[in-house]
DNA sequence: AATGAATGAGAGTTCATTCAT
DNA sequence: CATGAATGAACTCTCATTCAT
C-alpha cells in the first residue's frame, strides 16, 4: 500500500508473464485464456477481471516488448558521444535484447503478424516506431557530413527488415546458434550500405 | 475422359483462388472452410474431396506463390548475361511480382507467419530457399571477382529481409502508394552494401 | 424427396417440439441450446445448422402458437354465421387450444415477456394482431347494429387482457382446475361489458 | 447513532432505487449486481451486504411496488363512501400509479414474469392479492345489492386482466401515450360487465 | 460496513471434419 | 464427385457469489 507494486500491479505482472509463456509456446490463436490463468495460478474470471480481452492481454505484451527494445536501444545510443558507434551500440544492443528474451521476441515478429486482422494496425505503428528512429539516426549522419545524402526512409525500412529477418531466422530455426555472432557481418552490411 | 484429371485441376484451382480471396481478406484463423467452399461455387465436402484439410489449402498456396516467384526471379536473371544486372533484375521482378499480387503477398508475408506452430517450418524453408538464391548470386560476385569476399550467408539474409520488410510495409499500409517506386533506393543501398 | 416433410423440415420440427419442452420446464433463460439438442436427440451443433441462434428458435415457437391460434379462432368464427355466436365460438376456441397446449401458452403467455428486451417488440406485435381480431369483430357489431358504439380499441385490448389474465393464472397454478371452467362466466361478462 | 439503523435503510434504499433503474432498463436477467452496485455508489459487496442475493433484491423491489399500489388503491376506496364510486376511485388510483412509476410497472408486469421460474409464486402471490381485493369489492357490491349475483371470482380475475393489458400495452410501446386517458372506456366496460 | 479481487461454473456460438446419400 | 446435414470439442466471455482485508 502506498508504494508502487501494488498486489494489482503484481496479478497484472504475472498474468503477462503467463501469457508471454504461453502464447510464445502455443501461438496467439491457440492459446486459451484458461491455459494464461492456469499458468498464472488465477482463474479465468481473474484474468478477465484485470485484463477486458484476450487481445488486451497480447496488446500489453507487446508494447512490454516494444518498450523495453526502445529503452534500451535509445539508452545505448545516447551512451555513445561518436555518431557511427551510436549506430553500432543500438546494433548491438537490439541483438542482445532479442538474445536475451526469445520467446517475447517470437512473441514480436512471428506470432504478431499473424494473429489477426486486428493487430495489423499495432505492428504497423511498431515498425514505424521503430523505423522512426533508425530514420532519425541517419537523418542526423546526413546533416552531420558523416555520409553522403541518400533516400533515409526507404534505408531505414531496409535496415530495420534486414535485421528482423536475421533475429526472425534465428527465432524459427529450432535449433539456433548465437544470434550475436551477425553482429560483425550485419554491421560491416549496413554501413557500407549507406557509404560509410 | 480426355486429359486426366483436367476438372479436377479445374476444380483445384477454383478452390485454391478462392482461399487466396478468403484468407487475405480474412487473415487464415478467421476464414472457414465453409467461406472457401461458398466462394469457390462448391460445398464444403467438395473442398475436402480435393484437400485433406484447411491446412493443405493453404500450404498448397504458400507453395504456389513460392513457385511463382522463384520461376519469374530466374527467368528474368537467366536472361540477363552480366552478373551485376542480374540482381538488379531479380529485384525488379520480385518488386515487380508483389506488386502484381498483394493479395498472396499478404499471405505470404503476413498470415503465414502467425497462422500457427504447424506452418513455422515451411515457412523457414521459404525463407531458406530465397535466401540461397541470393546466396549463389552473391557467391558467384565473389567467385567471379565482381565483389570482394564477404559472408555471404548473412548478407543474403539481410537482403531477403530487406526487401522483406519494404513489402510488408506496403502490404500492411492501408493506402499503399507504388510499391516499385522503391526499386532504385532499395538497389542502391543492397549494392553498395556487399562494396558494389 | 419432392413431397414436403424433408428431413430437414422434420428436424426442424424436432429441434421446435424439444425447444418447447425444454423452455416450458426451464424458462427460456435457464435452458441451454444443449438441453434443446439433447432433447431432440440432436448435436448443439446440429441445431445451430438450422437455426442461426437460441432467439431464433424461441421467435419460431412463438409464431408457431401465434399462427395456430389465429387460424383457430379465425377458423371458428367464419363457421358461425350470427354475430354473436361468432365471438362466442372465438372464445371457446381460444379456452380450448389453450387448454390443449398448457406448455406452449406458458410460452406464450409468460415466459416470453421477461425473455429479454429483443422480444418486446414481438410481444406487443402478437398483442396487437390479436386485439386486432377481436377490434374487427366489435366494429362489425356496432357497424351492424347488434351493439351501442362503443371505444372498441379499448374494448378490445381489455378482453384480451380479461382471456390473458384467466389464462395466467391457469398456466401459473400448479395444480389448475379446469380451464374450459372459466368460459361461461368470462363469456356472460365480457358480453355484458359491451352492453349485449 | 440517532434512529436505529437509519443509516442502513438509507442504503438499502438507495440499493433499490438503483436496481429499479437498471432493472426496468435492462431486465433482469440481463441486469448484473454490478450494474446495480455502480449505480447505487457502492461496491459488489456493499450490495450483498444488505442483500443475500440478486433475487432478494428483485423481490424486495416487487414488494415496494404491491405495498404502493396496495395501500394507494385501499386508500382511496376507503375515502369514498360510495361503493360505485369506491370502484372508480380504485381503478383511478391504480392508473394514476402506474403512470407515475412507468419502471416500476414495467418491472412488475413485464420483466417479473419471465424473471425465472424462481419468481412464479411470488407474481401468482401478487396476481392472487389484487384479485382478492377485487373481488372482496365485487362481493359487496352483490351483498349490498348493487349489483346481481354473479362469479365473482372470475370477475375479479377479468378485471385485474383487463387494466393490465391495457397498462401492459403502454408500458411495451416505445411511444406511449397518456394512460390515464383509458380511465373513462376501461370503466365504462367493466361496470356495464358486471351489470351496473 | 465496505471494498475489490478472485472464483469457477456455465453460456452461446463457431468450425474443422466426417459421412450417408 | 458433390452435397448438406451432423458432430462435438473448444473457445471467449459473463456473472452471482464469496471473502480477506
Amino acid at each position: 500500500m502506498g508504494v508502487t507494486g501494488s498486489k494489482a500491479e503484481h496479478r497484472i505482472s504475472k498474468i503477462l508473464d503467463a501469457a508471454l509463456e504461453v502464447f510464445s509456446h502455443k501461438g496467439y490463436r491457440d492459446s486459451a485464456v484458461d491455459d494464461i490463468a492456469t499458468t498464472s495460478q488465477t482463474s479465468k474470471g481473474g484474468v478477465y477481471f484485470h485484463f477486458p480481452s484476450k487481445q488486451a492481454i497480447f496488446l500489453a505484451l507487446l508494447d512490454r516488448m516494444a518498450d523495453l527494445l526502445l529503452s534500451r536501444a535509445s539508452k545505448s545510443m545516447a551512451a555513445e558521444p561518436d555518431w557511427p558507434k551510436k549506430g553500432d551500440a543500438a546494433l548491438a544492443t537490439m541483438l542482445h535484447t532479442f538474445a536475451d528474451h526469445r520467446n517475447l521476441t517470437r512473441l514480436f515478429l512471428v506470432e504478431a503478424l499473424g494473429a489477426g486482422r486486428e493487430f495489423n494496425q499495432k505492428i504497423l505503428e511498431m515498425h514505424i516506431t521503430f523505423t522512426a528512429l533508425i530514420k532519425d539516426y541517419l537523418d542526423t549522419g546526413v546533416v552531420d557530413g558523416y555520409i553522403a545524402p541518400l533516400e533515409t526512409r526507404i534505408a531505414s525500412i531496409a535496415w530495420f527488415g534486414a535485421v528482423n529477418e536475421v533475429v526472425t531466422r534465428w527465432v524459427l530455426d529450432e535449433e539456433p546458434g548465437n544470434l550475436e555472432d551477425a553482429y560483425n557481418p550485419l554491421r560491416e552490411l549496413l554501413r557500407r550500405g549507406i557509404g560509410l
